[in-house]
DNA sequence: AGTGCTATGATTGTTTATGACTGATTGTGA
DNA sequence: TCACAATCAGTCATAAACAATCATAGCACT
């Protein structure tokens, strides 16, 4: 068999690999492919050259999010880990020629680049991260609610979405959300959203929230619905188990990534 | 045993291979059929041409590992200095605290980028690439229309679209278009986005056409709207001198850029 | 045989991809 | 704030791969 990459295809699979991962750093890839650092370089140089790529000190990020808040890549962010686990396994929940909702967040961006390889998928969302992480991927069809562009979290919301909003219907909703507590249910930051959010989580047949362990027992300034609205909740290991306990028995499936 | 293989023979051999392992080396090929470098590297210049297969350095690539860029991205470096200015000229026609519609396309996306640094500004668009370029971007704000992303443009059509346009009106309406002929008017290449781009130019009380001189005398497939329906027209020093006073003297406000 | 065409392989100097090295820059933690 | 380590851009050398050219051989047709 043949050992022979041309460097085309090289950086076209670093690109494929910085879509799922979000990020890599110059090491991973030196690693990945066995290249030298320059090589590995230029293939970032490259790709960002192309817009493809976002190029920070120690790798590139995807270029999802416009304004990146620095989010520079650390290898050991425990938390950037258990996203990417809680987003694989809530992809996995979504099945072949379904049609879902992804609502706006980092977690929910994850199991949208989990998404991305699916066939014969119709995914909706409010969340421009989101639509830029599967914009033209193939058997993938997208649709986006239009709206006012809310910067900080680069969603839709307002009038317009909740007028779109009217107009769909679809098997699971996907959220992520600042807050989960046993007495005050889901929580958001901020108003306006969530009645966006509200709006959304009234059009699919199952709500499947995703929240990391550090959202667990955490209230957020607004109320935005009842535990009682969400069929499944994915989260890490390292969440509370009571409160996973207690889940469980209002009849909620818990998913530990 | 006759083991003479003819030339389009050998290429189908090599095209087959190909298919299969989705790389070829020179060397690989070489080895296989017992030929010089010289008339492997000739079978492969003949299967480029064919863009049977897309050429790289030591070798091959399958062109379904080499997926041909999105149209849009490969348009996008194509005229790139015209449209530069088409586009600088056209965001100048954009005055503060006016609210503008950015439709789809290279050129209208060469406009978005010079309308970043203003200040209270107002832009509604059904483009995605134009979302990324003014996301974030202070004291502008972005109201997308939604709606089903069409992968070639990037850009939102369809039912939603055309909902969330009745909901909207701007002061101007900068748009471009595959073809504009002074018989057919202004042509488009898609019926579906066509429909939109319809919808879309009713809303505003003055409609800013951008097109470079490729564009002009050309017809798309698709019947879009009457020259009558704009009233600038903004394009590079090469269009023809012929067509721009014909447009001036039906009235049209015409921008060399 | 003579002529023209094509496919091929050898040869040449040029270009490309790569990795090693260097000193500069950046981020981090004391 | 400082110092240290990581990361970086730039230069260079080298080997592989390249395009261009030429000469040869086979073939078709006259």
């Amino acid at each position: 068999m043949s050992d022979f990459i041309p460097t085309l295809e090289r950086q076209k699979q670093i690109l494929a690999l910085l879509v799922q991962q979000g990020r890599l750093s110059v090491a991973e890839i030196v690693e990945q492919f066995e290249i030298s650092e320059a090589t590995a370089r230029r293939d970032l140089e490259s790709l960002a050259s192309q817009s493809k790529a976002q190029r920070v000190h120690g790798g590139v990020i995807a270029v999802e999010l416009a304004p990146p808040e620095l989010p520079i890549l650390e290898r050991e962010s425990e938390q950037a880990d258990e996203k990417s686990c809680i987003g694989l396994s809530a992809a996995n929940l979504v099945a072949d020629k379904e049609t879902v909702f992804l609502s706006s967040g980092t977690t929910v961006l994850e199991v949208a680049r989990n998404l991305r390889i699916r066939k014969n998928l119709t995914v909706i969302t409010n969340s421009l991260p989101v639509l830029n992480a599967l914009a033209g991927a193939e058997g993938i069809t997208v649709i986006s609610l239009g709206g006012m562009l809310r910067d900080s979290e680069m969603s839709f919301i307002g009038h317009i979405t909740e007028q779109a909003l009217t107009e769909v219907r679809v098997d699971k909703v996907i959220m992520g959300t600042r807050g989960v507590s046993l007495e005050h249910g889901l929580t958001n930051d901020y108003l306006q959203e969530t009645l966006t959010d509200r709006a959304i989580l009234k059009i699919g047949r199952e709500v499947i929230i995703v929240a990391d362990h550090t959202k667990v027992n955490r209230v957020a300034t607004a109320l935005l619905a009842p535990l009682a609205s969400m069929q499944t909740f994915v989260t890490d290991s390292q969440a509370d188990q009571k409160f996973i306990q207690a889940l469980k028995k209002n009849g909620i499936n818990v998913i530990v990534a």
